[in-house]
DNA sequence: TATTGTTATACTCTATAACTATA
DNA sequence: TATAGTTATAGAGTATAACAATA
């Protein structure tokens, strides 16, 4: 923990604070987005998109990245396929594996409910003046970053 | 939708660009912090100790403002009684309505589990440099009138 | 008659344990 | 024997509909 080492009373007061005033921001805005963002597919099963948009998986590498069990991912998957959002193809390498991966359907619906959720911080970011806005380009970048650790 | 006005290209663009960049890097956060603050309070009791945090509310309030239904917020307050972090009051002036409200072990619990939240994000923007914490701090009051908006 | 809250019931997502097929 | 995936079953969360008590 990085917290050892000695840092001023009131610099560490600073940087909680402004830990804390992002946290509550970031969680604010995620909450709002997924209320008001009216979408045909679940959380769990956005996830599963933007994962397979990325790249085809085997529902257990799925179920390690979004950290479920096998048995969910594989419910997950099943309402996903039986949608036309996702196929499921064998391995035919080895049989006992299965490969899950995007349909040109689950690509645009996916496309879809991102613009769904975006046009939600769209509207607020553009009522911003000019100034607040390039502040947020750069915080932007930052927080991907993070987001990344 | 004030889209309707006139706005160059370019401009429209980078706008999307950015409200993208800020929905994706909030949402992911807010994923990574309710996964890796690992906490004796699930998601919607936490919010709902947030709220009675607040003002105490009767659950009809908790309800609406949760987007929950009647019987959903029942379920919950009850769980929460029974742990202890809430207390349910009848009404005196209408013996339809009950009030509940934070118990002192619900405050303290409701300290504890916003730390350890917070232990996440001060770990990693303590780590960034001066110039990007303080980019973030601009960044933190705007995305805050942001998430009220 | 309208409102507050609860109970009854059902659906979804989650998990663990047991099972099948393949390596 | 170990691994990939599914099926079986149960536990929480959600919802709607029906009910009780009170206004």
């Amino acid at each position: 923990m990085s917290y050892a080492q000695y840092v001023p009373d009131d610099e560490r007061d600073e940087l909680a604070h402004l830990a804390g005033d992002l946290r509550l921001a970031c969680m604010r805005i995620a909450r709002r987005i997924r209320f008001e963002s009216p979408s045909s597919v679940a959380p769990h099963q956005f996830s599963v998109l933007c994962r397979l948009a990325d790249s085809p998986m085997t529902p257990r590498q799925l179920a390690e990245i979004e950290k479920v069990s096998g048995p969910s991912m594989t419910r997950t998957a099943n309402s996903l396929v039986a949608r036309g959002l996702v196929d499921r193809a064998p391995d035919p390498a080895d049989k006992r594996s299965v490969t899950l991966s995007l349909t040109a359907d689950g690509t645009r619906t996916l496309r879809e409910v991102r613009r769904e959720r975006e046009q939600w911080m769209t509207v607020r970011v553009g009522a911003l003046p000019r100034e607040e806005q390039q502040v947020l380009a750069q915080a932007a970048e930052i927080l991907l970053r993070v987001a990344a650790r």
